[in-house]
DNA sequence: CGATTTGTCTACCGACCGGTAGAGAGGCAT
DNA sequence: ATGCCTCTCTACCGGTCGGTAGACAAATCG
């Protein structure tokens, strides 16, 4: 009986969760397997969250922290309008290919209903009212095309959670699409993409 | 005990299943609910199909169809690139106004991983090389950004579908997501998003 | 009209899932 | 050493789910 204790266990119970969560659903994914995976039982899982919404929550929580700090760390000197978009999308499509269930995770969570995304969100929202601010600066400046800056980054967020989520979607339009390489030819596609978006008409 | 006979019965439980495979998630909606449902008990929808996986298949069989249709007609004499990109777009979210399960269905199709995305996408396949030949048709002619016309499209794809199921990102970033006039918004922010990111780079 | 096919039902089963109750083992302070 | 707190466990429960067996009625056909 390995006694690993309070907090470490606390964040490897949450990592697989995110883990089981993403790949297979709130739903699809039982206590048991989570727990199994972790190599403890079912009820050491619950003595930690009493019960399985409590755990989606702290999941929510987590990956939302984990994304802030991610995004803050990679904004860090960044200061044209294109350099900061692109660190933005960098960043994601790094911890993307370092976790790869991370994107998943997050869109379950969007799939869980606006309840179960706020708690994602909330942690979040301080980057996005910076992500506004300052499309909208670029957009004054005439650096960026002119439109609704939160409806912009609503697109950004679904092209580039798409393309990191919709894997079989793009076996069947592209094939191949396991490993890295994909990964990055994705990144450069969505960099390509969003460049072309936020081009002013006449330059 | 209503005797509604063979196909009708067949094509009601499809939709049903469809609604409620979007909306919960396969592993979350029931038999026993989507027959409710329908008006019938769980054992007459297990009379039409053998088991709860190939109800799914006949799922993706019928998404496909009805969106292939759907997308043919709308192509319908449309001449120009720009033309035919507009009519995919809006039939795709004309589609989605009537079906709001559609979009949400077919996203679940992809999660559930490229056997049972296959099963959906095999329809399409011709729409999708057609589509594929007039990108780069497109492209030779100057009309589109030169690129991959595959991942273009992929990309395409992500942009249209994201945005037609992350309402709960919506509500987050923007706010008020509901209602037809949301879905115009959302139609409209697409089309000038994807028609910056075709513009080929001077013009 | 009788037989067969088609469609719907009741009854039930085994597996699994989330959650409860409570025992017991290691670490820590007194 | 004793007692307490933290952590992990075994045992079990009620509910739900996918699926089987088979009765029975309506439609169809000879």
């Amino acid at each position: 009986m390995p006694r690993v204790g309070g907090e470490q266990r606390r964040t490897t119970i949450v990592a697989e969760a995110i883990h089981q969560f993403g790949r297979d659903g709130y739903k699809g994914a039982s206590l048991e397997s989570i727990a199994t995976a972790v190599g403890v039982r079912k009820q050491t899982l619950l003595y930690y969250f009493p019960n399985k919404e409590a755990l989606l929550e702290a999941c929510l929580q987590a990956a939302g922290e984990r994304l802030g700090s991610e995004l803050s760390a990679a904004l860090e000197g960044k200061e044209t309008y294109w350099d900061r978009a692109e660190a933005v999308i960098h960043g994601v499509f790094g911890l993307a290919a370092e976790w790869p269930e991370f994107p998943m995770f997050v869109r379950e969570a969007a799939r869980l209903g606006p309840t179960a995304f706020d708690r994602f969100a909330d942690v979040l929202d301080p980057l996005r009212k910076r992500a506004i601010e300052f499309l909208q600066a670029g957009m004054d400046a005439g650096e960026i095309r002119d439109q609704d800056p939160a409806m912009l980054l609503f697109t950004l967020y679904t092209a580039v959670v798409g393309s990191l989520t919709e894997a079989s979607v793009l076996n069947a339009v592209v094939g191949s699409n396991k490993g890295r390489a994909s990964l990055r030819r994705r990144e450069r596609e969505v960099l390509l993409f969003v460049r072309a978006a936020l081009r002013p008409a006449s330059r």
